[in-house]
DNA sequence: AAGTGGTCTAGACCACCTT
DNA sequence: AGGTGGTCTAGACCACTTA
């Protein structure tokens, strides 16, 4: 037996080219997105390693390129776990989030033309459809799909990873609790204003609209989480 | 001779309890930051492993980390170096911080009293003794001292954390080009047209000011940044 | 086709917590 | 005093670039 590891690219879907350390970090991260991993939650090595087939060193690589990032913490001769979420982390993220949308939303008027908004209505329409049905898991998908839509005209690309990587230290969140209709109804009515201001081409509208919805989504989020 | 390092803490003056890969991050931060290492330069594990006494991986480590706070590329095979900064990323850059200046000066304005005031005038007072004297670096110093008071008072940690990042991203361009005795003074006015709207207590008034305090750095570090 | 330099393994060392 | 688990070393393997 060779000293290097038999299948370089074997255990993951990924093409050719990529190291462990990366695709280790794409699966932790995956997994602490979609909650398998719980806010607080030990990372060991030794499991880990055993469960990608790797020797300890470059899962150490993907963690620590993980806590570099904010979705993990290193304590000396502790080890990683991943990064808990209280009431006041979640705060200060919303907090962020409201900031940002001033430029998310004054590009998105920029941006925006016909396309754009047939484009948005059709999806909030799909969303409203599938509240009717009661089909959550769908909503959050037309949801998802609404917003991206909005933030993929912002030329900032700063603002595009902060964003992203706040929505993924929260999902696992969502995931959790979140969406029952009364809240869906509710931002629908959120949506459909800020959808208004933007065929308005009204940035100062968008962006009070954009924040208010931060705002409901904040207030109803924070109930769930324990205050420290 | 052990397999384990010789002086596990020697090669730095940190106390003990640290571990080698965060000596070693705070090492290569603090050459990015000061500009030891220039924006693309490559960072070599060996030349790092030998500076260090340190074998490759902790290096590695450091490194991981610090591609995940964005300071340092790290390409499959190729390996690390320093993140290069374009025009447009400062753009970028600046425009999230002229964001977040809505948090921080309103929280500015919420914690104000009578001794901050008198602090950020006092201040100011010595920076414009220094720029008399044509002291840039003390300058600099006081510059740094006045937003890390106003900034103190921010009670929001993402924000102060994604504050001292953009910092020290730019940091060494600005030792490089930056502060001529024009632009102290040019300063030196904005820092002010602050310090009177904190002493108002008025939030809009002490943002709008720090906004445009901070397009005017912006447009003055720009002309020395290449396009691309 | 040699060289440069990144990546990964196997296992040793050791800090910390538990008994 | 033993165990658990994090940290680090030495060196092997290999991708990519030079000639």
């Amino acid at each position: 037996m060779l000293t290097q590891t038999a299948s370089p690219a074997s255990a993951s879907g990924e093409g050719l080219g990529g190291t462990s350390y990366r695709r280790v970090h794409k699966a932790i991260l995956a997994d602490i997105v979609n909650g398998v991993y719980s806010p607080g939650a030990r990372l060991k090595v030794a499991e880990l390693s055993k469960r990608y087939g790797l020797s300890p060193m470059p899962i150490r690589e993907a963690l620590q390129q993980l806590q570099g990032e904010g979705f993990v913490i290193m304590s000396p001769n502790r080890g990683a776990s991943v990064r808990p979420i209280d009431r006041r982390f979640v705060a200060d993220i919303y907090e962020v989030r409201s900031a940002l949308y001033t430029i998310i939303y004054s590009d998105a008027i920029k941006g925006a033309d016909a396309a754009l908004d047939e484009a948005l209505v059709a999806i909030q329409k799909r969303f409203d459809a599938l509240v009717e049905r009661g089909d959550i898991a769908a909503c959050h998908e037309q949801n998802r799909l609404l917003h991206a839509t909005i933030e993929a005209l912002c030329r900032n690309r700063e603002v595009a990873n902060l964003i992203a990587r706040y929505s993924n230290l929260t999902s696992s969140l969502r995931d959790v609790f979140g969406y029952n209709l009364d809240r869906l109804s509710q931002i629908s009515e959120e949506h459909w204003m800020i959808i208004e201001a933007i065929r308005a081409r009204d940035a100062g509208k968008a962006i009070a609209a954009a924040q208010h919805h931060v705002r409901r989504a904040f207030e109803n989020m924070s109930q769930y989480i324990p205050e420290n």
